[in-house]
DNA sequence: GCGACTTCAACTGTTAACAGTTATCACTTT
DNA sequence: AAAGTGATAACTGTTAACAGTTGAAGTCGC
C-alpha cells in the first residue's frame, strides 16, 4: 500500500475497526489479537492500541487486564440497562424535536418514513437500515449534538450485540407505525405525546430484542 | 522509583490525569505537552498517549491534529448543549428513582440534603462538593449504571469548564431547596413531578453558570 | 523599515525492540 | 491413570529511538 495519506493513522484505524465491528465482520465476544490485527492492517501496534482504547471507552470493546480487548457482549440484563439509557436520551430528543419543530427537519422525518414504507411494500427486509435512518433524522430534528453523540454510541453497542443473532427485520411493520405516529406528533409540536410514543416504541423494540436473544442461543460456545 | 505495582500504567495515568483535571490543577484550555508530562510522571509517552486518547473520548480533552491535546474548553453555547444532555439524563434518573423508590436509597438522599444544610448553616462554602453528593445519591437511587456513567461524564466536563472561573458556591441555598423538594417527590413516588423539579433545578443551575461565564472573563488570554 | 523567504527547533505521530505475565502443554509423581 | 507442577510460548504492557510536520525566529531583499 502506498500509504500516501498517513495523516492520523490511529484515527483511521478507529474508523476501520468501527466499520468491521458494526458490520458484524468481527463478531461480539471475539478477542482482539493486537499483533495479528496490526499486521493485517499494515500498521504498528502503537496506533492500533490507541484506536482500541478509544473504542473501549466508546463501549464497543471491553478491556480485560492482561488479556487485551474483546468485542462488547451483553446478556439480557445488560441490554435492559442499555435501553434504559437509550430511552432517557431519545425521549428527550423527541421532546426537543417537537419543540424546535423545524419544517425542513420534519419533512426529512416524513421522508424517512416513506422510504421505509416503500421498502416494506416491496417485501424487502432492509428496514433495519431505514430504522436507523429515521432515528438519525429525529436526532437531527432535535438539534442537540451532544445528545445525538451519546445516542449514536448506544446504537452502536446495540448493533454489535445484535450482530450475533441475526434478527433480519422482524419488527418492521409495528416499528414503522410507531415512527409515523411519532413524526405526526412532532410535526404538531406535541412534545409530551412524542416522548410517550418514543418510550412505548423503545419498550417494544427492547422486548423483541430480549425475546430474540433468549430465543436464539444467547449462551457462549 | 521502583513502582512495584506496575499493573496497568496507562490506567493509572488516566486516573492521575483525571484528578488533576477535575481539581483544576490543569486548567481548561491549556495544551498538553506529551514529553514534559511523561517525564514528570516518570513514564514513557506510549501509555500517556493512550491515557490521553481515553480522556479525549471521555470529553475532558479535545484532540487537535498535529497539535496534541488541549483541556476541554466551552463557550456558553457549548455549555447550553451540555446541559441539554445532562437534563435529558438526570430527569430520566429522577423518574427512575421515584419509580424504584428504595427505602435505603431515599434515606441516603435525605442524608445528603441534611449534610448540605449543616454545612450551609455553618457558613461553609463547600456546598459544591455536597451538591455532587446529592446528585450521586440520586443516581444510585435510579439504579441505572449506564445512565450514571454518562451523567458522571457530563459532570466531569462541567467541572473542568467551571474550574476556570471560580464560582465558589453561589447557588447554594436555592439549590438546596430544590434538592429537598426533589427528595420528597421521589420519596412519595411522584415520578413526573420529580422529573419536572429536576428540569427546573438544572435550568437554574445552567442559567447561573452561563451568567457567571459571561460575567467573569470567558475570553482567551 | 517592512515584508517575505528560509532555516531551525520543538513537538506530535510512528515504529520496532524489550520486559513481564499468563495460559497451555508436557512430564513426573502418587 | 489422574492430578499437580514446572517449562515454554504467545500475547499484552512498556520503552526508547526515528520520521514528518508545523510554527517561529532570523535574515535578506526591496
Amino acid at each position: 500500500m502506498p500509504d500516501t495519506l498517513q495523516r492520523g493513522l490511529a484515527v483511521q484505524m478507529v474508523e476501520t475497526l468501527r466499520e468491521r465491528l458494526l458490520s458484524g465482520q468481527i463478531a461480539s465476544g471475539t478477542r482482539i489479537n493486537e499483533v495479528e490485527l496490526a499486521r493485517e492492517l499494515n500498521i504498528s501496534r502503537g496506533p492500533l492500541r490507541e484506536a482500541i482504547r478509544q473504542l473501549v471507552s466508546e463501549g464497543l470493546l471491553v478491556h480485560r487486564p492482561n488479556k487485551g480487548a474483546v468485542v462488547f457482549e451483553a446478556e439480557p440484563d445488560e441490554v435492559e440497562a442499555l435501553f434504559e439509557l437509550r430511552s432517557a436520551l431519545e425521549t428527550a430528543a423527541a421532546r426537543l424535536a417537537a419543540v424546535r419543530r423545524d419544517r425542513k427537519d420534519i419533512t426529512a422525518l416524513r421522508r424517512a418514513c416513506e422510504r421505509s414504507r416503500k421498502l416494506l411494500a416491496a417485501g424487502r427486509q432492509f428496514v433495519h437500515h431505514t430504522d436507523l435512518d429515521f432515528h438519525r433524522a429525529l436526532l437531527d430534528a432535535a438539534r442537540s449534538p451532544r445528545i445525538t453523540e451519546q445516542v449514536w454510541r448506544v446504537h452502536q453497542q446495540i448493533i454489535v450485540v445484535r450482530s450475533r443473532q441475526d434478527v433480519p427485520g422482524s419488527h418492521t411493520d409495528a416499528s414503522l407505525a410507531d415512527h409515523e405516529e411519532l413524526a405526526e406528533a412532532i410535526a404538531e409540536g406535541q412534545a409530551d405525546r412524542a416522548a410517550e410514543l418514543m418510550e412505548g416504541h423503545l419498550d417494544r423494540v427492547r422486548l423483541q430484542m430480549i425475546a430474540s436473544m433468549k430465543g436464539s442461543g444467547a449462551s457462549r460456545d
